[in-house]
DNA sequence: CACGGAACTAAGCGCCCGCTCACCTCTAGG
DNA sequence: CCTAGAGGTGAGCGGGCGCTTAGTTCCGTG
């Protein structure tokens, strides 16, 4: 499945923490997308209409359904695409070089980074999964396990090496995530801090929760 | 530790902690803020229809407007009640005898408590917000900046004290505020860990983020 | 027992929702 | 220059929504 995965120009890694949403194509269908996730994030799902949605992106109500079969399709598709994003940024963090104190911190630092700076895709991404019928949720939620896994494992790390002190790190891991998730509810652009000045309040705040020594 | 948790024979702690909406009468319009709760908490405002409300109770979609004005009128006494009970909790434990420690310690661990056993009422509070008109979220909001003050209090409480090392007090309120508010969003009663037993983790973590000195 | 008012219901109004369909408009290839 | 087909539109459908209204049931009081 990952067979198709098109490298753009360069072999090199296009990890583009930026969500630009590049791999939606044609034009219109990412305008719509885009419009979707503002709409969804300012409103809710339930409470956005597929006009309100094809007005933002400046077009008629019916064009919509020329790039989504529904208004579920389009919520399914940016819940797939920022789930995978997290993850991504989870995975890649994990797997760095470095003590297990270096790597939580940096998986920390850049999934809340991604969460404030991306705060509306998050917010619909994180938030927004109830919206999703029965059939679609399992697959969202089987990544949603993918993460919390991954930063189970880079504190059972540093418990193995001696760099942590956790009494119970699946409630740990629990927690860290749903710390830097509730990020996206709260951060507001206008607000005092930045991505950065937040990623890097919660990366130390973590390394206190697992006991690590911080210099 | 502080395993001083005195038994409330005292007749003065009248906290009920158990949500039972006893303030709400007549009887029918319990029953119907109580089918509101539920329905929000399960599919969110929006997609939660009177008639679904009403049936839920046991009545007609017209009993609905004998005692509440609109379907939002029934969000907006959900969430007054809820936010007066969430802060109550925090004021309460913050008023108490004891060093910054135990107080914080103590505050975390009910308040934890309470979002994680009345998970379908604290869904709604802290997650349907934005659901109220702009007429009434002012009032709201400013029960939440209370509590925002009682936290940070707390804090530099302890820091003043020297109980604890905090080098960002504001910043580390909202997150430990924000790490307990979420926990509404993913307690399921149906999984491994009790209200109890995940108030006492969290108050542990977040002596950790204070940098308070756990024995 | 008559009766006023509170509690409740059956029926339904008007609106706006998700979505469809007949039709129009560009543009690339022969 | 013609045409096929993808992309787009205006109008509108069936239906479910929040809420209303006219009328019924129930009950405490004089």
């Amino acid at each position: 499945m990952s067979a198709e995965r098109q490298a753009d120009n360069e072999g090199v890694e296009r990890v583009t923490d930026d969500m630009s949403w590049a791999e939606v194509t044609p034009d219109a269908a990412r305008r719509l997308l885009i419009a979707a996730v503002e709409a969804f994030a300012e409103r809710g799902y339930h409470a956005t209409t597929t006009r309100d949605i094809a007005s933002r992106a400046g077009m008629s109500p019916a064009a919509l359904y020329i790039h989504y079969r529904t208004k579920e399709d389009l919520l399914l598709r940016i819940s797939r695409i920022g789930h995978e994003k997290a993850l991504e940024i989870l995975v890649e963090a994990a797997a760095r070089e470095g003590t297990a104190t270096e790597r939580l911190a940096d998986a920390v630092r850049s999934f809340v980074r991604w969460h404030a700076s991306r705060h509306l895709t998050a917010r619909v991404v994180q938030y927004e999964l109830d919206s999703l019928g029965e059939e679609h949720r399992p697959e969202i939620i089987a990544l949603r396990r993918r993460s919390d896994a991954t930063v189970r494992e880079m504190i059972n790390d540093g418990v193995k090496a001696g760099e942590f002190d956790v009494p119970d790190v699946p409630g740990t891991a629990l927690a860290v995530l749903s710390l830097c998730i509730d990020v996206a509810r709260w951060f507001n652009t206008e607000g005092r801090r930045t991505p950065d000045e937040v990623g890097a309040l919660y990366a130390d705040l973590v390394l206190r929760m697992v006991g690590a020594r911080v210099p």
